[in-house]
DNA sequence: TAGATTGTTAATCGATTAACAATC
DNA sequence: TAGATTGTTAATCGATTAACAATC
């Protein structure tokens, strides 16, 4: 059940080209180039040309890339142009850091609800957020039809939070926990852990 | 100047092996096979024996891994058969979650100082670390010859603080910051930018 | 022994790079 | 025009998978 014949790794470059030159826009740059877009972020022109391609046509020959032009095209192709409801599950050090985050609104997506299971945490609040009841969490995103979600629970718990988001209806999950997570196909995860991020890193260190 | 004739990506899911073979343990099994720890993870067995075979032979024919040895070797090739002590940049809502993270001490991580350029915040507490200024950061760090850092700055501040971390010495950096960051050669990174996750996964969302 | 699983080889598959015609 | 850069093709490179002898 092929959703797309475009690979996934090709997939995956797209935000971080699409990062690059939202800041070169920033910059107040109007025109790059394959080229200096590669130089910037580690990659070769011939790898960002050969990305692209997969998608369409979106420079001309001799001149290189319109910067807002082509930022506009990559958020078309990765559903950013719009903005997606996010919701948090998980309201201690992490969950606050991730809820007060102004990162997420220009890049397409908004928190639009926080959750945690603990009672003493529920009715708090985080910033304008007012944390909610996990038990009211399977109704809400039906709701809404929240289709994202950000898991930011301990390990113990994030199998069967999952399970539920699941059950919502939820289509992608980010997941903050170290753990791997069982999820039926079509459900798109993926996760984030420093640890592996660091260990990665001391194999290579004297 | 190749430091390792491993294939990189091979080098990266041996983390994730590791933390799988923890969790095994921590259930109370004692043999694993490449199978079931593939089905765990989602990763074939014949990779998963391809990975390993890599750096050596840990299994029995007909029997399968032991757990605790096998997570020990890769403990020892991971360089996390040691505790390395890591500086921590940046004291806002991330770094304070970072900061207060227990989950690194028995992965083989230690931060050991918590630094900010915010005067209005060195001094104060983030749990048993005090906020240190940035000032002092560079001789600290040659000083006690610490080789990782994490940064939880501003994106704005991410590339002079990396200078800083770089002329210290420091040999691997993790980035929270939704950066491209320039870095000598010789010095690893790993960005985490929760964003391109997100993004990455939309794209896939009907 | 019979059954199971490793470590490894060879085949397959997929991703990256080099090169260049097209053309702005 | 001359110079530059795209989009694409073909070649190269590297990673994954299938298969199986070895052997516990």
């Amino acid at each position: 059940m092929v959703r797309s014949n475009i690979p996934n790794i090709v997939v995956g470059r797209i935000p971080l080209y699409l990062r690059e030159l939202t800041e070169m826009a920033a910059e107040g740059k109007v025109i790059t180039s394959s080229q200096e877009l590669g130089q910037r972020l580690g990659i070769s022109s011939a790898q960002i040309r050969k990305d692209l391609s997969q998608f369409g046509e979106f420079g001309k020959q001799g001149t290189g890339y319109n910067i807002t032009f082509l930022a506009e095209q990559l958020r078309r192709i990765l559903k950013v142009d719009r903005l997606w409801s996010v919701v948090l599950v998980g309201a201690g050090d992490l969950g606050h850091a991730v809820a007060n985050y102004g990162g997420f609104i220009d890049r397409g997506f908004r928190i639009t609800r926080v959750y945690d299971i603990d009672p003493s945490k529920i009715g708090q609040k985080i910033g304008t957020f007012t944390i909610q009841d996990v038990a009211a969490m399977v109704d809400d995103i039906q709701k809404e039809r929240i289709k994202i979600a950000m898991l930011a629970v301990p390990a113990s718990d994030a199998q069967s939070v999952t399970d539920m988001l699941v059950e919502a209806g939820i289509q992608a999950i980010l997941c903050y926990a170290p753990v791997s997570l069982k999820i039926p196909d079509g459900v798109k995860i993926q996760y984030i852990d420093p640890v592996l991020r660091l260990q990665h890193m001391t194999f290579y260190v004297p």
